[in-house]
DNA sequence: TCTGGGGTCCTAGGACCC
DNA sequence: TCTGGGGTCCTAGGACCC
């Protein structure tokens, strides 16, 4: 049997473990630049605000409803989240972390010694108690199973937020009780297609033709299908393999016409991705960079282009992804635009002991291995950029904004929390 | 004024090879 | 009149996830 355990409106509850006062009252967290809504609490919910609305539309409604506002502190939610992590290491060593607030933990052989449903509600328990994170828990044979017994396990309050799916009848009432959207691995495409042909459950979906499901969803839609009815198909990713692309891309908190405030843009994300390259020890082959105007805007001239520049020997050294993301970018730079985002994204990685030298290219691999080192445990013990490029720039004129932000009151010694007394 | 960011996998079709 | 057969690799686009 797989458990699977999410944090309820994950981002919300970080902010709610550091102030209480937030407890009973609608709030939200924001997206990146403070764009959209990416997390509500349950009176949030409740008020009818929708997962990814752009904030800026709702601006009098948070005023007039008193819902409090946060801007996104990645570093909160993701020290909250290993936390999370270690409590559940305390209960089994076979964990997928799946993504910031959902994990699947194996729990082979563990209903021979106790009920799944005690099993469930004391992991919930140990979890909020030693981090202060209200989680969900849903058990079952496969992975899809478990994402359905956790949406129930929020849905239906007499759960308690941990619900078993053992038996057929059970599988069958929670297939019923779900919709077809709510699927994990049906998205909007396919449940609007599904819907047309009357199918408008999970249940319904079962007991489509197999042939029809290979035809029209591909084979990733019947691995859905068979997990589903019970087939196990997907296993349990204990090692994050390494990552095949990495992007670093973000919006300006104000546009940007002029070349040199792009290059500072693009060279700090290029900077961002070969640091992303040496954690998972990485080279990549490939450095693209994109550049965008505001599609929101129709009256400003619009402009969007990327280029590709092949590296002559793969790299992971912040001065080649750099350099190269700045030839690509000035290859697709147009005067006259006004600039809402950029982009770097690196690709063709391979391990960085699989690197082929070009005969005609010196780049001296080993000196460079060895400065990056220095930079990174530097920055490690001084923090974020102490060393850095000149061309990064001194002060950013187009930073993200970030007018709601909350401590980082774990990883932080100056935003730790005090206490009046 | 204001609308996020970062990933994965699969398929079809074209280029190319012998 | 009639124009093979069997591959691989790459890319763009579409689907999905949080």
């Amino acid at each position: 049997m797989y458990a699977l355990v999410d944090g309820n409106n994950f981002y919300v509850s970080c902010e709610r473990v550091f102030n209480p006062k937030l407890n009973g009252i609608p709030v939200v967290a924001l997206s990146n630049n403070d764009g959209c809504v990416i997390a509500r609490s349950q009176e949030a919910k409740d008020l009818g605000l929708k997962m990814g609305e752009p904030a800026f539309q709702r601006r009098n409604f948070f005023r007039e409803h008193n819902v409090h506002v946060f801007s996104s502190n990645y570093e909160l939610y993701g020290d909250m989240s290993r936390r999370m992590h270690q409590v559940f290491k305390t209960f089994t060593p076979n964990i997928e972390m799946y993504s910031i607030d959902e994990s699947f933990l194996d729990l082979t052989g563990i209903d021979r010694l106790e009920r799944l449903e005690d099993y469930g509600a004391k992991i919930k328990r140990k979890v909020f108690r030693d981090v202060g994170i209200p989680v969900g828990v849903g058990i079952a044979e496969t992975k899809t199973l478990a994402k359905i017994a956790n949406h129930l396990a929020k849905k239906i309050p007499q759960l308690n937020g941990v619900c078993v799916l053992r038996n057929q009848k059970q599988i069958d009432y929670a297939l019923k009780f779900t919709l077809i959207e709510d699927v994990w691995g049906i998205g909007r495409r396919y449940s609007a297609k599904l819907k047309i042909k009357g199918i408008n459950t999970a249940f319904d979906f079962v007991n489509l033709p197999e042939s029809w499901v290979l035809r029209e969803m591909t084979v990733v839609g019947l691995k859905t299908y068979q997990e589903l009815k019970g087939k196990k198909r997907l296993s349990l990713e204990e090692v994050r393999p390494p990552k095949k692309a990495i992007a670093t891309t973000r919006s300006f908190g104000r546009k940007v016409a002029d070349l040199k405030n792009l290059e500072t843009s693009v060279a700090t994300h290029a900077t961002r991705c070969a640091e992303k390259l040496r954690r998972q020890k990485s080279v990549a082959a490939y450095v693209s960079v994109f550049i965008i105007t505001d599609k929101f805007n129709e009256e400003e001239p619009q402009y969007n282009n990327s280029y590709t520049i092949s590296l002559p020997v793969p790299s992971n050294s912040q001065f080649e992804i750099v350099k190269y993301a700045l030839k690509a970018l000035r290859k697709i730079y147009l005067q006259g635009y006004k600039y809402k985002k950029t982009g770097v994204i690196v690709t063709g990685i391979m391990t960085d002991a699989d690197i082929q030298q070009d005969l005609f290219y010196e780049i001296d691999v080993e000196r460079h291995k060895r400065l990056m080192k220095q930079i990174d445990a530097l920055n490690r013990r001084y923090g974020k950029d102490t060393v850095k490029l000149g061309i990064m720039g001194m002060k950013k004129e187009w930073k993200l904004r970030r007018e709601m932000l909350s401590r980082r009151f774990t990883t932080n010694w100056d935003e730790i929390l005090t206490l009046k007394v």
